[in-house]
DNA sequence: AATGTCCTCTGACTAAAGTCAGAGGATGGA
DNA sequence: TCCATCCTCTGACTTTAGTCAGAGGACATT
């Protein structure tokens, strides 16, 4: 297996890779053309730009300074954070960045031009597949504060989606409450899935003494479900779990949640009698831990 | 669809690019390390290490030297034309190599590890699929003089393979001779196919005032079969017959050879009666190029 | 034997990419 | 208010990557 993913990395740095930067790169310097893409059309801080691309600082200042120098973007002062300095692209850079879409899509279309109908058909679809995994096999998890910015981004999300969701909506204050340090070492922990520094999912765990341990706050954005993130997630949980010590888990839903539902029962979930009083669930369900070797 | 393989280039040079580069240059310039790998356990001609990288000659000597510096690399002349050399990895090298190839296959462990089960085969299934595809979009097709040394090598194959699969092997003296002039403008002309600058497939046309053209010495290498190339090569055959003016194409092959038998005929080739005596031919073929808009 | 082509190498460059140290203003927390 | 930290910038490098011209030996063709 690891042969065949090596097979493709190799055909593909040479097809994709290679291609890519020349395309991108006519006339100006690679470094420049990646910059000027990664500015974007709304702008961006320097510092996300450096950490984004991964370039010392003193190396992107300059490369700022020959784009501004050619006209194609204009640094300012960040209004609220007088340390930070916010790159836009002029119209020339505009212009500029236009022309690098273009030459993208040339690219994309010299991988296609050799190949005949059918052969194009499969491989769209063979890359969009391709291209799904790779972002799945993208997505880092772990462990992180519930009062992390990112988790409270996912937090909001999850009670957002619940609202939208649930028959007659969702409203906090009904819901049996969880406290921040309920879900932090030693009582419990929070999980976050980020995706290119986004966060993109999450999931809790609280561990009650002398009972099963709970599941709590699994949400998976819309964005990228159907990945099996969800299900990582929770084989995380499950194995963190256990080396805590915890034999069972519990969780409770709402109807409404059907994937979830189905879900748990794939990961081996059975459905128990309900185990707390939370008004907004209607099923209630157990696993018990396989103790590892 | 474009879009599609933007979106897929861009995922997987940000995935693969980075992380292939990243691992394969450990201390030690990438170029370096590129040629380090490309000139593999068996050692390689300058020429062929040249070509497939894609290098100015001055550079590649250069990084010859550094390598050869290092230890890791011996240079000697080739025997037989003293104009070559061949270079070779000493132990040290072989050991570089070794830990590269190491490194190669922890960065494909390090994409499959967070997928399950499922999802790994998936995306085995699909890498292969892209690569197959790429490969096939990688080959590159052009006009060649019939005694240039790929032209040659192509020659040398296609003879190879019919002196093994016809009923009773083939000999040149008995087939009909075109001579190398026929197969150059203004006579006729010689495709040759190459991938990674190898040459893996051929096909020449041969003009005849006043009557149809004809195919000849169509050929695909073993080992770039179905990807569709020697459909390629017909259609680019075709094409130039066109743009000479050639009105109708034909042909004449052995009964052994049935994949091409089955190509003609999908290409729109009907059988004719033979038109001409060569002793190894079973079936004649014609076909009727549309007129260009 | 002469001539043109092929292959590799060296010398002499240039441009791009990247590193490091430190200056100097802005901010946040003690 | 002081001090540590953050952010960006400049100066002064080094290393990689790559180009171009031409030398000189080896072959192939005539």
């Amino acid at each position: 297996m690891v042969s065949h993913v090596r097979r493709f990395n190799r055909t593909v740095t040479q097809r994709i890779g290679a291609l890519h930067d020349h395309f991108l790169a006519r006339g100006r310097p690679l470094g420049q053309a990646r910059l000027l893409w990664e500015i974007g059309p709304g702008g961006s801080d320097v510092r996300t730009l450096r950490s984004r691309l991964d370039l010392d600082s003193g190396y992107l200042s300059r490369l700022l300074r020959s784009l501004e120098h050619d006209g194609l973007v204009a640094v300012t002062q960040n209004g609220s954070d007088g340390r930070l300095r916010v790159v836009r692209l002029t119209a020339a850079g505009l212009a500029e960045r236009a022309e690098l879409d273009r030459r993208s899509d040339e690219a994309a279309r010299a991988i296609l031009g050799p190949l005949t109908g059918a052969q194009r058909e499969r491989l769209v679809a063979a890359m969009a597949e391709v291209e799904r995994l790779l972002v799945a096999s993208m997505v880092d998890i772990s462990p992180a504060d519930p009062r992390h910015v990112d988790a409270r981004t996912c937090l909001r999300a999850y009670f957002g989606e619940l609202a939208g969701r649930f028959d007659h909506g969702f409203d906090p204050e009904r819901s049996s409450h969880v406290a921040d340090a309920e879900m932090r070492p030693p009582s419990g922990l929070f999980l976050v899935a980020a995706l290119y520094g986004e966060p993109v999912g999450c999931g809790a765990l609280r561990f009650r003494d002398g009972e099963p341990a709970e599941i709590k706050r699994m949400w998976v954005s819309e964005a990228v479900r159907g990945l099996g993130l969800g299900r990582r997630v929770l084989a995380e949980l499950e194995a963190r779990a256990r080396a805590h010590g915890v034999r069972v888990v519990r969780l409770e839903t709402n109807r409404s949640l059907t994937e979830a539902i189905s879900m748990y029962r794939a990961a081996g979930y059975r459905e128990v009698a309900p185990f707390n009083a939370e008004p907004y669930a209607h099923h209630w369900f157990e696993k018990e831990l396989e103790t590892g070797s």
